[in-house]
DNA sequence: GGCAACTCCGACCGCGTTGGTAGGATTGAG
DNA sequence: CTCAATCCTACCAACGCGGTCGGAGTTGCC
């Protein structure tokens, strides 16, 4: 399983608060009227719209009639981004680390005697797929897509014809 | 982090194989060499290889002077199906279950009152990517790519210029 | 002022998976 | 026979995930 449930719920959280975010005096919604219209637990909400508010994906209004909104228009919400702040970051394995400097990605046990770690061009081509489609997916593209039903699933998508892909007996 | 150390090991057990392959009159190779050389648990990769085989990805010759090889050519074993045996499943999340008859992905909570589950769109195209990079990438892809050192990195790969992607303080 | 509705914050906890280890049974070459 | 290898099952510590609980701070409204 790639993602866990903080990604899902928070983006969950913040469709629900892009749909709002189009209205012409836009309220601040409150958690519990998302937890009880996505039926989700109030308290472990509050935890994960913490997070997207340390990334300053979201602002807050506390007090009465207080809730959050959107810190930006949806379409200027990447979901790289979003899973970003949610999950903590998006490495394929763990022997994958960041040289702070640069900025690169690296592998742990490079000097395998001559040839490098070789299993470092798969991971590299994997993560590479997963953040091209986080990349180019942004909050409006899920809050039109929830509207319009299942349009626009195929772009870009390649569904795998031949391979299910499927959860198997384990 | 996608994958587990059983991806990790067997994969690189898989090169290791890949490498004996090509020899003229090629031995099997016995898992004590293999953890030796690649400075993993003996007793963990009997276990892994034990996946490739229930896949038949590799064969095994019992006794002395047996070990394991690959049960094809490098070029015709494709990294989805190794993903696979050893992870289990490549799904992003945990909604995403199998209609087993129509071997469609679709969602649990679908009939979230008239529009459909929004973050569908956004699992499909990151389950996609990573798919469409494990099916892109052959066993014989990754031998190569331990030879010449670096090269072939980008084909395809598109590393992300502008997004670290790097692991944060967490 | 006081209450109710919110956000905020830290501690706690059961559970399943991950990453190994231990120990032995079986098989085959020399 | 003996040694080297695959095979197989059980066991275990540590960790992360998903979630709860209780309380403290903030604000609108009567």
């Amino acid at each position: 399983m790639i993602f866990t449930t903080k990604a899902e719920y928070g983006v969950r959280l913040l469709v629900e608060l892009g749909r709002q975010s189009r209205q012409p005096r836009p309220q601040p919604v409150s958690l519990k009227v998302i937890a009880e219209s996505e039926s989700l637990p109030l308290a472990y909400l509050e935890r994960i719209v913490a997070l997207l508010k340390k990334a300053e994906l979201v602002e807050s209004t506390r007090g009465a009639h207080g809730g959050y909104r959107l810190a930006r228009a949806p379409e200027d919400i990447r979901m790289d981004e979003v899973v970003l702040a949610l999950e903590g970051a998006v490495a394929p394995m763990t022997c994958f680390v960041d040289d702070s400097d640069t900025g690169r990605v690296l592998c742990n046990h490079e000097e395998d005697k001559g040839h490098g770690c070789a299993t470092k061009l798969l991971w590299m081509r994997v993560q590479g797929g997963v953040v091209r489609a986080l990349q180019g997916t942004t909050l409006a593209d899920l809050v039109a897509f929830g509207e319009h039903g299942a349009a626009g699933l195929d772009g870009g998508t390649a569904r795998p014809e031949d391979a299910p892909i499927a959860v198997p007996s384990s």
